[in-house]
DNA sequence: CGTGGAATCCGTGGCAGCACCCATCTCGGC
DNA sequence: GCCGAGATGGGTGCTGCCACGGATTCCACG
């Protein structure tokens, strides 16, 4: 094949301290080499842009743009590069999300070192996913899903209800949503009730939970 | 001193792959040397009563006992143990609790690997704390409330009021927390309410928050 | 050009969250 | 043996959350 046979890796999480671990468990390896480190998804993107990367491993919270946000910028710019996401939480959505995003693998950071490494390369082989055990029953439910056509879960939010979903997890008022978006009380309320009906949520503390692991707010 | 020329670490954290990359990190140190991992804070504490250990790392986020949970118990059984917290946020109320909770440092994920191996240095030295520059203001302040004798913010929750935080939470109402702690309505209003006063907090969704910084649940 | 989705707005109504007041009982520490 | 704190229960009242119904404008895409 044409592929060089180191694969040259852009890893993106905004812990510098695990970031540097996840490197050396990377650059440890003799056909891995980390070529550059980004902090956040939007960082990421531009190195992507001046380096040439045959993989990203991507963490899926991230400040600015999240690991889901990047994946799919990047895996529309360059189709070429395979995208591996990094997760702390096993959950049905956002391992849908990461699928829907263009992602190659999903990966919890639970795993062992050796399942990092070899998620690396499964991924680079053209293998479609390599994931813990836990994962596998999810993954038949998606091929199921994928091949009856139905629409998936984990639906993207729109820009306005993301930004709406991100004030509601920091604990504001539908009133004070609306002064700051200026718009209507009811269009605010309008916004939740779509949100929590996409995804199958009851009220403001899912949300607020949904909003950590996707990196729209911090703890 | 007595001391023997390298530390003798006990390293936890839940995520498997964060513990073997910081591993990666402290053991290149010729002085430093991981000597026990554990992925939970019972495990670590169960691992300290078999190892002989002069620096305990601990994740703050952890199932089970979380990390604050652990050095409270650590440095109430073994008070030689140095205790050397680590945690995504920088947040006064957890750096606070950290302090009190008998931890000798408080770092950041956010830092530099060397940072990280610098404070570990430090904290066996004995010197009170390193931390990344936006600590030192906190520091200052809680230097000057102690002299000062106040009462510190930050203060613990009662078990029984950590578990309604959980169970609020996970998104459940007080009726069904009342239904599953068999106790009335009123009684859980009574605690959120007393625990929203102790934090300073006004709503579920910082509640929710604080659960997942504390590690009671994951998001 | 029509269709569909995003974004905006409105009304009605029930129930939960939260604030404030009150009380009792038990248990461990001083 | 008393005192404080934790855990328990209650009442009252407001406001915001959330569920349901409806609507219009605009823009992109086929």
């Amino acid at each position: 094949m044409s592929r060089p046979a180191t694969t040259r890796i852009l890893l993106a999480d905004d812990h510098a301290l695990v970031r540097r671990g996840v490197r050396l468990i990377l650059d440890r390896e003799p056909n891995l080499t980390v070529v550059a480190e980004a902090g956040d998804g939007a960082e990421a993107l531009a190195l992507a842009r001046v380096h040439t990367v045959d993989l990203a491993v991507l963490d899926v919270a991230m400040p600015r743009l999240t690991g889901l946000q990047a994946a799919r910028e990047l895996s529309r710019r360059s189709p070429g590069t395979r995208i591996l996401l990094l997760s702390m939480y096993d959950n049905d959505q956002y391992f849908f999300e990461a699928l829907r995003a263009g992602a190659s693998g999903y990966v919890l950071k639970s795993v062992a070192d050796r399942d990092l490494v070899e998620a690396c390369r499964a991924v680079m082989r053209g293998e479609p996913f390599l994931y813990p055990d836990a994962l596998t029953a999810l993954m038949r439910e998606y091929l199921q899903r994928a091949a009856r056509g139905d629409r998936l879960p984990g639906s993207i939010l729109s820009t306005r209800e993301e930004e709406v979903v991100k004030l509601i997890a920091e604990g504001r008022t539908s009133q004070d949503i609306a002064d700051l978006l200026v718009i209507s009380v009811k269009t605010v309320e309008r916004h939740r009730a779509n949100v929590l009906a996409k995804l199958e949520m009851r009220d403001r503390t899912q949300l607020t939970r949904y909003a950590i692991r996707a990196g729209l707010i911090e703890p």
